[in-house]
DNA sequence: ACTAAAGCCTGGCTGC
DNA sequence: TGCAGCCAGGCTTTAG
């Protein structure tokens, strides 16, 4: 499931792979991925464009071609990529292809088919619906502990479910909400707007350490750009999370049992002990 | 204006 | 053994 961390682990090795290559021929073989396009036009728009660069904003992918146009990807829960020799057989799932100038090919598979492809004019491409209400990146300038408390005072949500929100924080999913509110001693439960100054400050130190940390870790452990898939399925994440996914174990701060509760229908994981509200 | 919940999807697991 | 039923959850849409 990847949350910022896998995303930029993917963009910086969609960036190294496709980096001033051509896109010979693209193919939509699942239309519903990308519900905006007809196939065809989805496949005109990107054959003979060369690949300016790749970015990312919040969990989106941006592939930023030579023709003017973006093609926008969300993973979701199990969109992935692949880079394989052109004559490689295509993988279970596979919704698209991309036939590179280098003698290979990009895949875009997704089992459950949540992930989305979009291609957008660049020059239009903040006032995109998709990208239009995001909040600021955790690493811009932008996103200081002034904001994060006014975001807050302005929701009674949980804050867990403040954090799964995209258009206050950008970039967090279920598994470093969990793990940033562990790490800044903040309760899950607790009503957004109750959160006083010191603690937000610390939660917004969290925020950004959390997903720096899992960033670095990643780096060191995925270094191979076409391993385009591994930073999230290679058991890389579950190696710094401390409450996630470990409910009945002791937390690794205080020892207390770990425990799991559903919020906004998925689950959450927190210490009682060292999370109190 | 805000919050809550349903729906999208399918593989893997549990329990009968 | 086989299969029904549940679970995973990011995001959009709909309802309240």
């Amino acid at each position: 499931m990847p949350e910022l961390p896998e995303v930029e682990m993917v963009a910086r090795h969609l960036r190294a792979l496709l980096a001033g290559k051509t896109v010979r021929k693209a193919q939509l073989l699942q239309p519903g991925i990308a519900p905006e396009h007809p196939p065809r036009q989805f496949a005109q728009w990107l054959r003979g464009a060369r690949v300016e660069t790749v970015a990312r904003r919040g969990k989106h992918i941006l592939t930023h071609l030579s023709n003017g146009r973006t093609l926008l990807t969300h993973l979701r829960m199990t969109g992935r990529f692949l880079y394989v020799a052109a004559e490689a057989e295509l993988e279970p799932h596979t919704h698209a292809v991309f036939w590179l100038d280098d003698g290979q090919k990009l895949l875009y598979s997704d089992v459950r088919r949540f992930g989305r492809l979009q291609i957008v004019k660049t020059a239009e491409l903040d006032e995109t619906k998709a990208l239009r209400q995001l909040a600021p990146e955790p690493f811009d300038p932008a996103f200081t502990p002034e904001y994060l408390f006014r975001a807050l005072k302005r929701s009674r949500q949980p804050i867990k479910l403040f954090l799964l929100d995209q258009t206050r924080v950008v970039g967090l999913g279920n598994i470093y909400a969990a793990e940033a509110l562990h790490r800044a001693g903040i309760n899950p439960q607790l009503p957004a707007q109750q959160l006083s100054r010191p603690r937000t400050d610390r939660l917004h130190t969290e925020i950004v350490a959390v997903l720096n940390d899992a960033i670095a870790y990643e780096s060191t452990l995925n270094t191979d750009p076409r391993d385009l898939d591994a930073s999230y399925t290679g058991g890389t994440y579950e190696s710094l999370t401390r409450v996630y996914d470990r409910a009945g174990q002791p937390c690794l701060t205080c020892g207390t049992l770990v425990r799991r509760f559903t919020q906004g229908a998925r689950s959450t994981y927190y210490c009682p002990r060292c999370q109190r509200r």
